[in-house]
DNA sequence: ATCATATTTCGTATATTTGCGAAATATAAA
DNA sequence: TTTATATTTCGCAAATATACGAAATATGAT
């Protein structure tokens, strides 16, 4: 009865890792915070990019959602940092399925 | 006058090709495709995965606007391929990103 | 011409994403 | 405690993405 697969749980991993780059907003942060000792705020991105506060902060959220960045306080304000271990992970998948 | 700058033109490429890979029915097309001589139907891939035929059409119609594939007809089906050109820069593109 | 096969387009519904400003939260300084 | 600074959450609107089935299109076979 031909029944209908799922899609694999790598191709979805793969297309998650895909969306979190998927805006440009996203992409700036990841290549801000991906350089060697590049934590910084989101008041040090915001001038950067043309969006608002609030919309900066919600990309922030996803990215933390999707485990690639990781925000530590440090008041008065709050130091974005990439997740080193799941960056690694993400280039790591990527780069394989383009090989 | 603090103006906003825009997205840079390599953000939003970058993010261009990674909302191509942003779905999984388009990661597992991609994926098909870009291997060795494998080009092929979309009736030779909807059994592979868990959506509509038409559904499938408007993936492939992504990518082909995305630059990523072609279509080429071949009577009585359309035989898709792998854009051989744009797949090794966005292969390049994002392999540069990650580096 | 009719029929069968392969695929796309259309119309539509629903879900998700993106965006903003206002209000809320949290902390440090005065 | 009031004020200033940094950031997030809320509420909402608009845009985009995803999905489906039905109808349309195109081709080849009968």
């Amino acid at each position: 009865m031909a029944t209908k697969p799922k899609f694999t749980a790598q191709h979805e991993q793969i297309a998650r890792i895909a969306k979190a780059l998927s805006h440009p907003a996203r992409v700036y942060i990841l290549e801000k915070l991906s350089g060697l000792n590049s934590c910084c705020t989101s008041g040090e991105m915001i001038d950067d990019i043309p969006i608002a506060r609030s919309t900066l902060s919600q990309h922030l959220k996803e990215l933390k959602y999707a485990g690639l960045i990781q925000g530590e306080i440090e008041p008065p304000s709050i130091k974005y940092c990439i997740n080193r271990t799941n960056w690694e992970i993400a280039k790591m998948i990527l780069g394989n399925f383009f090989k």
